[in-house]
DNA sequence: ATATATGCAAAGCTTTTGCCCTTTC
DNA sequence: GAAAGGGCAAAAGCTTTGCATATAT
């Protein structure tokens, strides 16, 4: 745990503003003014890894497009990424309206499941003691 | 209606794989040799504006991070992109059961609603016949 | 001491944009 | 023939990474 790592996760704790990276790193540098934007990604990393932060899910890197435009879901693969269709009814219709935020006009939400699909549950199978 | 675009959304039609932006361009070159990515990019957003086609979210582009790791959900402003807390218990803690993907271990779900925040509000207020 | 982390800068990748030419209506 | 769209290449923006140095345990 160095300083660095310290700050960071202070910082981040200090506000309700969900920071984007490069935030965090201008409130960080205020305190330790020669941080590199480097240090804030790769300890971000770590404490995201280690269940001391969060990142807001942005779904992987890539934008990904869908010519379906019946409403559905999708689940991704958390291990390799792909996307598939979720077949059945939409399962939350009732739920948006129960959200309580305040000052928000409230338009939807989006909603994604996460799984790991086939082909990596055979990747990732471990030889069974017999 | 180009013809790029009628291909673009030919193959984006012909296949449940929900390409990106860069794995369309190659199936679309197959079939036009000179389209630039550029075009599909530009085309896959008047598609989507069209509602000929959905853009996977991913909720904007930079990543966000979160201190606070009590279960809770985010409402993101679809204006301006800030993302706040909201209150209240989790809604959909029966709606993960109901999926029917199959093959996939499903492991979870993200959800996360949008919105208008206020001052995004504030700011698009039309002004008013008296 | 030795593994780990930092700072800095460069590279990587996806996406957007500018410019000029071509196609569409 | 005016307006919209395309091709190409450069730019932009976020994130990752290589490397030499410094810090933690």
């Amino acid at each position: 745990m160095t300083v660095q790592r310290r700050v960071i996760l202070e910082e981040l704790r200090a506000v309700t503003t969900h920071p984007t990276a490069d935030e965090l790193f201008h409130r960080v540098r205020d305190r330790l003014p020669n941080i590199s934007l480097g240090t804030v990604y790769r300890n971000l990393d770590v404490l995201v890894r280690n269940r001391q932060a969060r990142r807001i899910e942005n779904g992987g890197g890539q934008c990904r497009f869908d010519g379906d435009m019946d409403r559905h879901y999708h689940i991704r693969c958390v291990v390799c990424g792909r996307v598939d269709d979720v077949a059945g009814p939409a399962p939350g219709g009732a739920m948006a309206p129960h959200v309580d935020a305040p000052g928000y006009e409230v338009t939807g939400f989006r909603l994604e499941y996460e799984g790991i699909c086939a082909s990596c549950r055979k990747a990732t199978e471990r030889p069974r003691a017999h």
